[in-house]
DNA sequence: AAAGATACATAAGAAACCAATGTATTTGAC
DNA sequence: GTCAAATACATTGGTTTCTTATGTATCTTT
């Protein structure tokens, strides 16, 4: 089983921005499997969805960048600015105070394991 | 305090069918009111983004419409069809799932109250 | 009588993601 | 040692979905 994309909308780049905080640098492939990983294949990021998402915070401000080469290969590594750090507490704070919300009104009962 | 607004992009569809599940029927304006009440102004979905979703469940044969005349006044309402409350039941628990997934991804403890 | 609430709806545009495609290197299996 | 799969970057075109704005009309309250 996997979510059905709209699911993901709108949580693509706090989950992204969340997975910076906690690593310190990650560069784009390693985001994709990351997630995958953690998320036993249920979310899978696909690279038509990350790297516009990568691009747009840098072009806001919220990562920086720097290139190493591994062999001749480039490998770009994303981190997060100070001012992405603030964001990213921001981000991750509302999504679980809607996450709070949506459970309300689904009247979603904690699974009883 | 109101969310940002790519944060209902993907569940709009989800609230409005669970809403009609527990309501039998209800009418566009009543959700948009119901939803607000419901979540104290936090979550207010529009008519601009109502309707066409409204209209599409209609076109997928998820919820059927009758009109009801009060005074001159034309008031549709909107019920699931059988199809509409299964679909209702897996767009619940796929949300469920969903939800658990991010809070283990974003490492979100619960708010000791 | 006017303003605000109720109630339907559409249209143009933006945002965000998906699917497909492209390039190139490295690794592992046989 | 070669070929497939994995690694790693990225762009483009298209679709879906929502926002903002607008339109029409009725009912209620002041």
């Amino acid at each position: 089983m996997n979510y059905s994309s709209e699911l993901i909308k709108g949580t693509l780049k706090t989950i992204v921005m969340k997975l910076l905080a906690d690593n310190k640098k990650m560069y784009g492939y390693e985001i994709t499997q990351r997630v995958k990983e953690l998320t036993f294949d249920k979310i899978q990021i696909t690279e038509g969805a990350l790297y516009p998402t990568l691009h747009s915070l840098e072009a806001d401000g919220l990562v920086t960048t720097e290139n190493e080469y591994i062999g001749k290969r480039v490998r770009k590594y994303y981190s997060l600015s100070p001012s992405g750090k603030n964001k990213t507490k921001e981000k991750v704070s509302e999504l679980a105070d809607f996450m709070e919300t949506m459970k309300f009104l689904l009247d979603i009962k904690p699974k009883t394991v």
